[in-house]
Formats: C-alpha cells, structure tokens, sequence
DNA sequence: GGGCGTTGTTTCCTGCAAGATATAACGAAA
DNA sequence: TTTCGTTATATCTTGCAGGAAACAACGCCC
C-alpha cells in the first residue's frame, strides 16, 4: 500500500560522482564503445552525457574512462577496470539499500 | 573522501506522500499553527507548500493534518497524533538509511 | 452584517535547465 | 595531406517548473 523509494549518489571533492544516470551512461558507453553512440542509443543529448562524465572524471581519484579524441574511426570511450568495479559496487550498495528500505517499512507498519 | 548521500520518500497510489521537502513544512506547521505562516518561515511560495500538503492529504489512509478554513484568526491547520507518528518514523527511517550508506560504502574500501 | 486572516484556486510571468545547433581539435590511416 | 568520426566546447533557443500576484470562500467575533 505505501513504497518506500531512494535515490543514492556518491559525492566526491569537487560534485557528485556517480548517481543512477552516470551508472546509465558508464554502462552504455561499455556496450558501444563511445560515448556519443551512448548517448544517442539512450535518446539523451550528447551534451548531457558528456556532462555527465565530465563530472565522473572530475571526481575520480582512479581513471573510470579513457577516452581517445581523433585517429581512425575518429576515436571513443572506454571503461577501465577501476571503472567496471565501480559500476558493480554502486549497483551492488543500491541493492542493498532497497532491500534495506523495504526491511524497514515493513517493521513499522504504518 | 567519498560521500554517499541518499534521498528517500514513501509513494502511495497518487503520488508522493512523505519525502524530506514534506517532512519539512509539516513540521513548520506544527510550529507555527497554519500552513501560510509554515510557508514563511520556510521562504517558500505559499503554493508550493499548499502543493506538498495537498499530496501528502491526497494520499494519506488517515488524516495527517487537519485544515480550518474561516474563523476568528482566520482558521489554520494541524498535525494529527497519526501525522506525528508518521513524521518520526520517517526521521527514524531516513536516519537508519544514512548509517546503512555509510557502513556500505566503509565496507567497500573505494 | 462587516472585518479579519486564514485556506483554496486561478492566471500570469519569468528564470533556468536542457535541448538543438554549430564548430574546432584531434590523430590514425589511406 | 585529405578524409573521417569522434571528443570537446560555445552559443542560441525554448519548454516548463515554480514564483508572484490576485481573488474567492469561509466562519468566528465584535
């Protein structure tokens, strides 16, 4: 009858580093292998995206992406393996955390 | 280095019915005895705390305040003993949710 | 009945987030 | 050195959420 719901984000130094949509992102630039085919596969302004990483890289103490600007193909984005354990544990805690939500409103029973 | 910050709010079947915002101005009201003098001390528009009230009303299986319109003084709205309730479990959940996130992300080591 | 200070509602206006658009820079390969 | 598709960045435009303001309705009290 009543839902409890969460958003979380990871905040570094300098602004937010990863949130559902940088999780978004981070997993479509891994499938395409660019970020501008990302962008476009998810119906989301190359700006935004771009944006949106922007604010990953800023906040990163280890490399999430590494992109390549020029050479054949024109370059791309791609994910470290720093970059793949950060997806997994942000998804991982989220989980963790609706289960957690969940547990906690069924204990009131409001 | 890394925060993990989190938002929570309770859905019913007409949308939102508690979040912080919500938590916020009932708690106003239940300081100041009408919802345009909570709105005030709040520095927000009068229609936006009318708004929130409006969907926590539309939503809520019992009263959570209780409006009196005309009147000497003019009228003005209350707290339920159920919305106190409510207010105090949702303070309770959302701190219990903060100490999860952090005990999370510490187990993380990022 | 008139005055008062609320709640409830409508209309208008505006600032800003977000999209659209344009363009420079890049570097490998042919 | 020309081509190509990307990253990176600036500028312009626009939709709409949210504020401002105005006003009706209400009911107790004098």
């Amino acid at each position: 009858m009543y839902q409890i719901k969460s958003r979380i984000w990871i905040e570094g130094d300098k602004g937010v580093f990863l949130g559902e949509g940088r999780i978004k992102i981070l997993k479509a630039i891994e499938l395409e292998g660019s970020l501008s085919k990302a962008a476009k596969s998810l119906g989301m302004s190359y700006k935004k995206a771009w944006n949106l990483v922007d604010s990953i890289n800023k906040n990163a103490s280890i490399p999430v992406v590494i992109t390549n600007t020029g050479g054949s193909g024109g370059g791309g984005t791609k994910i470290t393996e720093y970059g793949l354990k950060m997806i997994s544990a942000f998804e991982n805690i989220n989980k963790n955390c609706w289960d957690f939500l969940d547990q906690q409103l069924k204990e009131l029973q409001l």
